[in-house]
DNA sequence: CAACTTATGTGACCAAGGTCACGGAACCTG
DNA sequence: CAGGTTCCGTGACCTTGGTCACATAAGTTG
């Protein structure tokens, strides 16, 4: 891996170690991710962790049809912990992962993290926290879906969204239906909405989000 | 703890190594649950992570209003995989868990279940899989709410249930909407529905499942 | 700028499921 | 076994959100 990867390393993972960092950089892939790239599929096995660099990816559920809906994104400093957890079995993936924008991920081998849980200490303390955080995003989806209705749902997804990637939010209408597993009609007459009390205004391609809390 | 309870702790958990069981029987206390007795609440600190001996306990979610949806179950030989992640930082509860049945719970001080990470593999090892079981099933409790109509998801609750606790459901109608986050009346005509296929029959305060794969 | 392509707006309609109101069945208890 | 309590069945009605059919707007490209 180049210095400049293990630089960023450095930066977005202060936590680990410096000599486990030293492994990663040199036992790890680094991978560049186009945006809409996807990084793992359902149904594939998993031989690695991944590591986020840089970029953002979104982790989300799709069943037979074809229908999906977002379970959580995956920002610089974080790893899926999905793949944590299936490489210490090389199980199948569950989810599907996609670059929402240019990323770099790093590919650690299933068979080093497997051993630097017992190694590092610092391996160990991110990967239960990593499990700990999106086990709690997994529950939140869990709440919008099961109480929420639509509307609510669609505030708790712009505001997540701009937590990860700013108040201009570059999405369709059609997109943001997708991720909700909803119809792009719905979304767009529930945004308008939103636009008239004057917490957004739309454009095409984009929204741009002034003030969600006011709604 | 008795020596009982020891017995059954190594026929309930025998992937954990002698040494390890032995720990365990002499560190940790055994707590008898009342059915409907509540082992754990939102807010709650953990203190303890929770294996289960005997009974039935189910995990579920509650917002605000006192609305709930069933998580999933733990049966005997398993654990609650968000007690040990929890109490690895003293984190306050997320969910609810209550006995369904009469049951008998391991109570396991947080400190040691750090320490036994590192030392016992078989604990380890445990623990992962708790992770992993639990992610799954929440994942297929998303799916159900988040893809499903009423109908399949009630279908799917019933398999669920008659899975942990035999073909005779011992539950009204109005327990299965709160788990559901339904309604009674709802709940009600899709049960009548099931029965007039033959698939079930419905007594006061319970239903007989005779096959729910002919639907 | 004309012809396309893609995104958005909107009304009409429909289905699922929640709510209300009430009646009746099953069980319990004095 | 009379009266209460809990549970279940059912029709009427309403709300949410999905679907369909088009209209329009905003970019894009020759």
């Amino acid at each position: 891996m180049e210095s400049i990867a293990k630089t960023t390393l450095q930066q977005q993972f202060p936590q680990l170690e410096p000599l486990l960092a030293e492994e990663i950089a040199n036992q790890s892939t680094l991978r560049q991710l186009k945006e809409g790239d996807e990084a793992l599929r359902t149904g594939q096995y998993i031989r690695s962790t991944v590591l986020v660099l840089s970029g953002l990816l979104k982790v989300y559920r799709e069943d037979e049809e074809g229908n999906e809906f977002l379970m959580y994104y995956l920002e610089p400093g974080s790893a899926c912990a999905l793949s944590i957890m299936c490489t210490a079995r090389s199980e199948k993936s569950q989810v599907m992962m996609k670059a929402v924008e240019d990323s770099e991920v790093i590919l650690i081998p299933a068979h080093l993290t497997e051993a630097w849980l017992a190694k590092y200490k610092s391996w160990h303390n991110f990967v239960i926290a990593s499990y700990r955080q999106r086990f709690e995003e997994l529950l939140q989806t869990l709440d919008s879906v099961a109480f929420k209705s639509l509307d609510q749902r669609l505030l708790f997804y712009l505001k997540r969204h701009i937590k990860v990637s700013g108040p201009d939010i570059k999405l369709s209408h059609q997109q943001i239906a997708y991720e909700l597993n909803s119809s792009r009609e719905v979304i767009s007459r529930l945004l308008k909405k939103l636009e008239q009390r004057g917490a957004i205004t739309l454009h095409r391609n984009s929204i741009e989000v002034h003030n969600l809390d006011s709604v």
